[in-house]
DNA sequence: TCTGAAATGTATACGTT
DNA sequence: AACGTATACATTTCAGA
């Protein structure tokens, strides 16, 4: 990708919200230019959407965890992804390298909630799960440095 | 927190770009009630912010890894994340109970990048590394169910 | 905290280079 | 690819309820 185009989109992952006449006056385009640039870049996947950044504390999801799961049966189709995905409260599902499949990122209200989507969890992937529990976050959601 | 701003804060996660006038017509407010109530959640911090979400892949950084940290040094002071914090390639920071102290989300763009980068991480916080990497992300980033 | 209207600023389409 | 212009649309501010 090319130099103008990296730039715009480091503009846009630190802030989602910038205008196009910004985005024009940091690359040096016309706001038409950087326009095209933009609605290419969404198009062909390099931005994939926006989001706003929320205080997980302050809409009543104050418990973040990291769950591994590991199949109960290796022989078994892993689809855990898609047996997964119903749950909202999983924020991401990374699969991994190493003694566990998948790292699950999940967010919830109360570890009564945490039990619970555990239980979920276990029944819909045929999975057990081994939980580590976020104490605080000194930062997230760093923008690459593209 | 109220019903209406819920619920455009969930609308603000899922599209960080949903125009004021679009808001308020999936709240049922006016434009203006709605841009009051947006910058209210901002300056309250319930919103911190907006992000392009980017295809990694795409932008030179296609290998993703969880570092888990734990001090040399127990007695040592802990600022590991005011160590680590210059280090554009770590997304993320938690503070995790269990074994070790430190969970950090780390993006590269190569094996080679990634040994360099824990070398840094070793330096920097004098801490031992056990590292995870990332081999697919069936999902990532998804917005919470407020 | 809301509304509605006015003023300003931005997004987008289109024609041109 | 990029630019400039014209128009449509969005944001922002403000007075008043």
């Amino acid at each position: 990708m090319e130099e103008i185009d990296r730039r715009i989109v480091a503009l846009l992952a630190a802030d989602g919200r910038m205008s196009f006449t910004d985005l024009a006056k940091e690359t040096g385009l016309s706001v038409s230019a950087v326009h095209q640039r933009v609605r290419r870049l969404e198009k062909r996947g390099v931005i994939k959407g926006y989001a706003a950044l929320v205080d997980f504390d302050e809409v009543g999801l104050p418990l973040t965890a990291f769950v591994s799961i590991k199949p109960i049966d290796p022989a078994a189709a892993d689809d855990a992804p898609d047996r997964l995905r119903h749950l909202a409260a999983i924020e991401s599902c990374h699969s991994v390298a190493g003694d566990e499949s998948y790292i699950l990122k999940v967010r919830v209200g109360s570890p009564r909630d945490l039990e619970e989507l555990l239980n979920q969890i276990r029944a819909a992937a045929n999975v057990s799960t081994r939980t580590t529990v976020v104490l605080s976050t000194p930062f997230d959601y760093r923008p690459p440095a593209v």
